[in-house]
DNA sequence: TCTGGGGTCCTAGGACCC
DNA sequence: TCTGGGGTCCTAGGACCC
């Protein structure tokens, strides 16, 4: 058996932990750059506030129905996630972290409603965060079950123990909102009269996968309890790594583009020799507004295959730096900028190159060197030059909420 | 004025091999 | 009129997840 804990609306409920004065009021998080919403408390999901609605077009409710703002604070929610998934990994043998706010436990031991309560008890009053457990024996049941725990049950635990209480519970669960059923597939089956999860699992798996595809049969197995997705519990070595953002405004100069994309470029870097990886290919990539439909619209992408894999900042940023150049046109205006780097290998398994003039081992020390010291002394305290000083395409977050467990200035005072 | 930022997996189709 | 029958590998794009 294994159970999924899922955190309840978890940004906004970060945000409450610190700030009881928005407990029981409607909250919303919004994305970077204060674009859209990305968390929503109970409150302003009931006023059919939606997932991803762009916060502009709110501000009206917003002021009428007093509506709390927040930027994104993901340093806060990272560490909090840290604490919730620590209280959750000593209460079972078996854990596997699904993302910043979701896990599966292992209850093979022992799967019991009893036991979900007591780990959600225990994560709410060490934490402060509100978890929903579903407990099933597969991942995409347990998924069902979460579901059913957090909509329909006062305890926020729920548990699929027979298997009539399975059918009749896919039976009124609405086939979108399975996991791994997206819009596009939702729509198709409705096309063919499939409404339900029960629909689902009753349908032809051969025509499932001429249709759809192999997950889609996966997943009317799991819906059968027989496990395809097993609980993955050695952390998977990424196989690329993304920085990117939006620019706060708009951006036409290729020198500031050069600033956005070596910093993207230095991250990528940063990311990958703490993750003890190094890339094989580069990409950098720009887009314009896709808002603006009456400007021009260019969206150009330039891959660099590298002859000797790396995760040296220097080597990267330069590699960026000139296929930015070759991709930039002076008559677009820029919303936005990323690199990426892919074909991704273990550090220790990199094949080296006969001809390679790099002094790879100088390389390596400066970068040991310098992510020692932003380390200790904060993210990006040392960087290259080309990053420049300037916050010009910095973000916006007019609404950020302080770091109160990992800054020691924004410890919270308790006044007695 | 204003619309996020990460990831994964699967498939079809092209290029190539014998 | 008619032009084989196997394979592999790679990539772009789609679909999905949080």
């Amino acid at each position: 058996m294994i159970a999924l804990v899922d955190c309840n609306n978890f940004y906004v409920s970060c945000e409450r932990v610190f700030n009881p004065k928005i407990e029981n009021k409607p909250v919303i998080v919004l994305s970077n750059n204060d674009g859209c919403v990305i968390a929503r408390s109970n409150e302003v999901k009931a006023l059919g506030i939606k997932m991803g609605e762009p916060a502009f077009k709110l501000k009206h409710i917003i002021e009428k129905k007093n509506i709390n703002i927040f930027s994104s604070n993901f340093t806060l929610y990272g560490d909090l996630s840290k604490r919730v998934m620590n209280v959750m990994s000593a209460e079972v043998n078996k854990i596997e972290i699904y993302s910043i706010d979701e896990a599966f436990l292992d209850f093979t031991d022992s799967a019991s409603k009893e036991r979900g309560v007591s780990i959600k008890n225990k994560v709410q009053q060490w934490t402060g965060i509100p978890v929903s457990v579903g407990i099933a024996p597969t991942k995409v049941l347990a998924k069902v079950a979460g579901h059913i725990a957090k909509k329909y049950t006062k305890s926020g635990v729920f548990i699929f123990d027979d298997t009539d209480l399975i059918r009749r519970a896919l039976s009124v669960f609405a086939v979108e909102d399975l996991w791994g059923i997206g819009k596009n597939t939702a729509q198709k089956l409705k096309a063919v009269g499939i409404h339900t999860a029960l629909q689902f699992r009753q349908c032809d798996s051969a025509w499932l996968k001429t249709n759809l595809s192999v997950n889609a049969v996966r997943l009317q197995k799991e819906l059968f309890s027989e496990v395809c997705y097993p609980l993955e519990l050695k952390r998977k070595r990424k196989q690329n790594i993304c920085t990117t953002h939006s620019f706060g405004t708009e951006i036409k100069q290729l020198s500031k583009l050069k600033e956005a994309i070596g910093s993207h470029a230095n991250n990528c870097a940063t990311k990958l020799r703490q993750e003890k990886s190094c890339c094989n290919s580069i990409s950098v990539f720009l887009s314009t507004n896709p808002f603006k439909p009456q400007a021009k619209q260019y969206n150009p992408y330039k891959v660099i295959q590298l002859d000797v894999p790396t995760n040296d900042s220097m080597e990267i940023v330069k590699a960026t730096i000139k296929a930015l150049e070759s991709i930039y046109r002076d008559d677009c205006v820029y919303k936005k900028a990323g690199v990426m780097v892919s074909r991704i290998v273990p550090q220790e398994q990199m094949q080296l190159s006969l001809f390679d003039s790099l002094d790879r081992e100088k390389r390596k020390s400066i970068n040991i060197a310098v992510d020692k010291i932003n380390a200790i002394m904060g993210k990006n305290k040392v960087k290259l030059a080309v990053q420049g000083n300037g916050r010009k395409w910095k973000l916006r977050q007019e609404k950020l909420s302080p770091c109160y467990t990992t800054r020691f200035s924004d410890i919270l005072e308790v006044v007695i």
